[in-house]
DNA sequence: TGATATGCTCTACATTATAGAACAAAGCAA
DNA sequence: TTGCTTTGTTCTATAATGTAGAGCATATCA
């Protein structure tokens, strides 16, 4: 009956971390340049939305438009926020690591 | 010409991590186990070997078969152990998610 | 010698990861 | 008032990963 434990994959964590570390200023472009930097890989931009759409369809992201008249042209942004769920899901995600990594030692924290 | 850094997938870690933490025990039905308790799901076993083929592919574990003769019959056991490579790995998807997680405060702990 | 226990291999399919071209819309120059 | 530039999103496609479960292999022991 109890419904099985939601986890995220490798990317849409990472994503999902992004999300909440830009706060107020998460939309499309930005979440792209900083999840780049993070992984150190160049991140295509359909990468991103896919993911972020991928979130959304399961309610771990709420989005919604920005405002309409940005300052130096250009479309409106589309901006993301992590939802309860998806705090939930990072949790669950960053727990079962946790269980695998207590009590190991490598050369490098490992959480 | 420098290579772009490689990450895990998400089970691949988990499973990856189970590998380590089993030490000289680690063998398919065993991992199973372990990954079953830790993610609190109930993993088949073609999952495990499924990923574990494709870590070992990658260079990440090493494979061998134990000893031939079990104490209580059933099929010798494969072995897999973790190698530098698959050391590397986790450091790397741990390193871009830390970057992302710095800073950054929830009700739980994220490593 | 076949029932039972233990463990592995194979095949198939669903979900994620990832790229990049196409499209949309706003500001600004002339 | 049009078209170039800038900024940002949507669409389409494909590769890689996640996941299940049936079936096969092999050892012990009645």
């Amino acid at each position: 009956m109890s419904e099985q434990k939601d986890y995220l994959g490798h990317f849409e964590e990472i994503v999902l971390l992004g999300v909440l570390k830009l706060g107020s200023d998460a939309y499309g472009a930005k979440i792209r340049q900083l999840v780049s930097e993070a992984t150190e890989r160049d991140i295509s931009i359909g990468a991103i939305y896919a993911t972020l759409e991928r979130l959304e369809r399961k309610g771990y992201v709420g989005s919604w438009q920005g405002e309409a008249t940005p300052e130096r042209g250009g479309r409106a942004k589309r901006y993301f926020k992590v939802e309860g769920a998806g705090v939930l899901a990072l949790s669950n995600t960053n727990a079962a690591r946790s269980r695998l990594t207590a009590g190991l030692d490598l050369g490098f924290n490992l959480g």
